[in-house]
RNA sequence: GAGGGUGUAGCGAAGCUGGUUAUCGCGACGGCCUGUCACGCCGUAGAUCGCGGGUUCGAGUCCCGUCACUCUCGCCA
């Protein structure tokens, strides 16, 4: 098809182009027909410029002009004019000006679309991600698409000017399985043999350390077959980094270093030089989570003195049993009012981490402790506000049990509450570093330790004696990002003594000979004078989301999969040709039907 | 696997304790309109109220089941 190309965007037309001959490419954004004269609004990826189809418009231009409807893509060729002052929108870039048409064609038609092309569409999440090539033409997405696209390629040009490589490894591997559930590729060649799609490129990306290439990253394709969530897709994509020769704190200072280009020049927000550290411990007891938010203070705080000089049978009991009383200011409020309703709310969010109910109590006026289980702490007002720094109209809440469920349950509150009532500013980044992580937990349903993080993360020295005799107060040499109480990236200084490796896998109920089996070349790789080594992996689509001020990565991925683990612009996945499975050599196995 | 929320026209929503012809906005279609910029005005079409069953003289509304989407717990080394 013939058609005059743009010379212009759709974004840069100002008031010094006065008099140029220009031609725009775009959609029709918004058509304005006032019988006698059309302005048209014309849209592309860089801004909208305003298009008018004048009475000095040629009859054909007119008679086009009368076919446009929302979303044709056209070529139009005009004059631009500055705009007479009464007629400037300065709400557009390109508000001065307008292009008087002098050639109209239709590049293509649009069917009638299923919502409009707004800033953000308001449709629902499904319909935008059938028609997703549609919702993609939002200034919304356009944006957050062109964020994430900027944010990768600062990471690029800092990495690579730090003297990293970027090297590929590859999606199809072998399945490690131990942690997420493996995506599996059939193979053709190979009857009743399976790659797996990596869940990250961890072990090959170690191997490149033994390989000599001490400085390394990817912005790697990454695959888990669980659950999707707001925060998690099955596919995501993290910036995979590892370095020979470092220790913890180089990596830390890397990130900060890193995040701190990024941010500025893909935000243009200054982030702090070094970001907070606190031990898993501090962050669970003070906050009941590993990734607290700390745009906000709220801490959880031990009562569990007062609790036991007061006259609640529940926490003398809970204390009795070896577990903890902890309480949590909630600051007195213009806009939430603590009634009843309220504070049922608050006590089904600790519920959901299994707490068993939640105590509460209003602070009066003169130091005096009102409703709830306030009777139960008589002559213990003063001390108890002291403590809890409250003022007259907060309420204090308590949650008793397991020190692991009372930070949990507690910590779930904190943050309800710092959301209700608006006690952070959305647009505020709050790094923090979790450091000094358990190495393992005990797995009750298979009734051994297992690697709280992964199996390749070296202890800390001082527990190298006892890693076996007691596993469970292992610290390991691992760290997390934690950005606005989102995990951002996890990583750890790795192991690179097999003797030590293997006494890790033992720990974790793997036998020598299975570990031979299943890492059995990482350990062999390990034969041949591997450096000491570590790294760290952030991911992609949260750290865009936190950035984009989004909720859901789905806004930053530009086809992502909805919470079924489908994708409704192509519905994937799908079933195959007969054929196709006789290749790959698979029966399907229907699972019963229901009913 | 479990819990909460939602499902009404192409899209977004209203529809209170069951009661005539299911309402509104956007969009679509037709007409009018020469300075709009979410243009405006007049008119038209468009809905098996997610699906199935039940209660009832009568169900969008109540009950049971089911499906889809969504948030959360489990899960996510």
């Amino acid at each position: 098809m013939e058609y005059k190309q743009r010379t212009v965007t759709c974004g840069e037309l100002r008031k010094a182009d006065d008099g140029r001959l220009v031609v725009l490419n775009g959609w029709v954004h918004r058509d304005r027909n006032h019988g006698g004269i059309h302005f048209i609004n014309l849209r592309d990826r860089y801004g909208i410029t305003q298009v008018v189809v004048g009475e000095q418009a040629p009859e054909e231009v007119v008679r086009t002009a009368e076919k446009l409807r929302v979303e044709f893509c056209i070529a139009v060729e005009g004059i631009v004019h500055a705009r007479p002052a009464s007629m400037v929108n300065a709400e557009m870039a390109t508000g001065e000006i307008e292009v008087e048409v002098t050639s109209l064609q239709i590049l293509s038609t649009c069917d009638p679309v299923p919502f409009l092309i707004d800033e953000e569409s308001d449709a629902k999440e499904d319909t935008r991600l059938r028609y997703r090539y549609l919702d993609l033409r939002s200034n919304g997405m356009q944006k957050r698409i062109k964020l994430r696209h900027d944010f990768v390629k600062a990471i690029r040009d800092y990495l690579c000017g730090r003297g990293f490589y970027e090297i590929e490894t590859p999606t199809l591997i072998r399945s490690t399985p131990e942690g997420a559930r493996d995506f599996l590729v059939p193979s053709r060649i190979y009857p009743g043999k399976f790659y797996a799609l990596p869940q990250s490129p961890q072990l090959l990306k170690q191997i490149l350390m033994v390989s000599g290439f001490d400085k390394y990253f990817q912005i790697a394709r990454c695959y888990r077959d669980e659950d999707a969530r707001g925060d998690r897709q099955l596919e995501f994509t993290q910036l995979d980094l590892e370095m020979s020769f470092v220790k913890r704190d180089d990596v830390l200072l890397l990130m900060e270093q890193l995040f701190g280009y990024v941010f500025e020049r893909t935000m243009d927000v200054k982030l702090p030089e070094h970001f907070t550290r606190l031990s898993w411990h501090d962050a669970m007891n003070t906050y009941g989570v590993d990734k607290p938010d700390l745009r906000y203070g709220l801490p959880l705080t031990d009562v569990d003195d007062l609790a036991k000089e007061s006259t609640f049978g529940t926490f003398k009991a809970v204390l009795e049993a070896g577990g903890c009383v902890k309480a949590l200011r909630a600051p007195a409020s213009d806009t939430v009012a603590f009634t009843r309703k309220y504070i049922t709310e608050l006590e089904d969010a600790a519920k959901v981490y299994g707490a068993k109910g939640l105590a509460w109590m209003k602070i009066g006026s003169n130091h005096t402790l009102e409703g709830g289980v306030s009777k139960f702490f008589v002559g213990q007002e003063r001390a108890l506000i002291d403590r809890m720094e409250a003022n007259e109209g907060d309420m204090i809440l308590f949650v008793a049990d397991q020190w692991k469920k009372t930070c949990n349950s507690l910590g779930a509150v904190r943050i309800k509450l710092a959301r209700d009532l608006k006690l952070f500013d959305p647009k505020d980044f709050a790094f923090c570093w979790i450091i000094d992580f358990p190495l393992f937990e005990f797995n009750e349903d298979r009734g051994h330790w297992e690697a709280a993080h992964h199996m390749f993360s070296m202890p800390q020295a001082q527990y190298l004696d006892t890693l076996e005799s007691d596993p469970g107060s292992v610290k390991g040499d691992l760290y997390d990002l934690v950005l606005n109480g989102y995990e951002v990236a996890s990583g750890s200084i790795r192991i690179h003594d097999i003797e030590l490796q293997k006494r890790i896998f033992r720990i974790c109920n793997i036998p020598d000979e299975e570990s031979e089996v299943r890492f059995g070349f990482l350990l062999n790789a390990f034969r041949y004078g591997p450096p000491p080594h570590g790294g760290i992996a952030p991911g992609i689509d949260r750290m865009v989301m936190i950035m984009a001020g989004q909720s859901s990565i789905k806004e930053v991925i530009a086809f992502p999969k909805n919470t079924a683990a489908v994708s409704p612009m192509d519905d994937a996945p799908s079933y195959v040709d007969q054929n196709q499975l006789d290749e790959l050599h698979l029966i399907i196995k229907q699972p019963e039907q229901k009913g």
